[in-house]
DNA sequence: GGCACGCCGTAGACACTGTCTACTCTCTCT
DNA sequence: AGAGAGAGTAGACAGTGTCTACGGCGTGCC
């Protein structure tokens, strides 16, 4: 169910599989587009739960929690492909229907938060390097999930590179 | 055109630009994805001639030209949304129709030179690097391309990321 | 108690889409 | 001259998202 391809996305598909009619869905959601926005808002609040839960411990330092965040972050875009494609198309973004663009803020705070505690300078501004940092982590999954990565660097495990984007964000781990 | 939205991108529209019947393209590409895949490539072509362009003089320094590479890279993802999306369109990618992944190595391995030259201690590997680095870009064309970035970070500028990034992944700019 | 009014769901129409197939036209080669 | 291949047309088909008319159903009001 979580990796079905789009064409399970289709508005009477979705109707179909919950036994209703192909016109039913059309009460809550004025349009397709719509519905797919509170999928994916669903999706945002799932990802936001699993962060809080796996880099949520306190009594761990705030460069273990990133590194843990980062691998959160890259194992849901692994799972929960279609989940994580459809939480980023562009036409949702876009039309942004229930806000769903700022739907990621509370998650980018957190990490922002994370950031800034584990950055070794206070030189640094934490909101652009948190900025670079999601980036990186976002640009990893996207690429990692068809497979270019792999292809272009040869490596079939993405945990190198990983600690190479925290290392380059945040400074080598030996501080 | 060259953000015209998805709907654009239709068999039957894309025939109806070209002067002849919906049956036409089928004599030239099997499927709808083949032709879309083809558009990609020419697009990965584009990206690798301009890039070939401004960030191939060898006079520059290889930090410069990675910044110039960079700086190409988001300008691409920012002057051509559409394309930049239907080329890394995930079921483009998965059905790897032409051999789309593959079309990217070329540039990729540009990227790798780059890097192995300026990378400050040999002691990093050039194409684990080069992979964070290039995910950085790419995450960072994403997100910004979508308004997120400016959302979370305040910032309305990609300049200071890219920055960020390149300093990141290559050291600081002074050494 | 009767009844109007929302709410919720159904079903059909409409203009699309991608794919498939039968057909025509035109050019080339023997 | 005639056959065959290549290229394009046009119609059918199932499927899509949206729109509209219609049918139950319960609730509140007189």
């Amino acid at each position: 169910m979580a990796q079905e391809g789009t064409q399970a996305l289709s508005l009477r598909e979705i109707a179909r599989r919950a036994g209703v009619s192909h016109g039913a869905p059309r009460r809550y959601f004025p349009t397709h587009l719509a519905l797919l926005s509170a999928i994916a808002g669903e999706g945002f609040a799932d990802l936001a739960r699993k962060i809080a839960e796996e880099a949520g411990d306190h009594r761990a330092g705030p460069r273990d929690r990133l590194m843990v965040l980062g691998r959160s972050y890259l194992d849901f875009a692994r799972n929960h492909r279609g989940m994580f494609e459809l939480m980023f198309r562009h036409d949702l973004l876009e039309s942004n229907q229930l806000g769903l663009r700022e739907t990621s803020l509370p998650l980018f705070r957190f990490l922002v938060d994370l950031v800034a505690r584990a950055l070794p300078e206070p030189g640094a501004e934490p909101a652009v390097v948190a900025g670079a940092l999601w980036a990186n982590l976002h640009g990893i999954a996207q690429l990692w999930g068809w497979g270019s990565l792999q292809l272009a660097t040869g490596v079939d495990d993405v945990e190198p590179l990983l600690r190479a984007a925290l290392a380059a964000h945040l400074g080598p781990v030996d501080r």
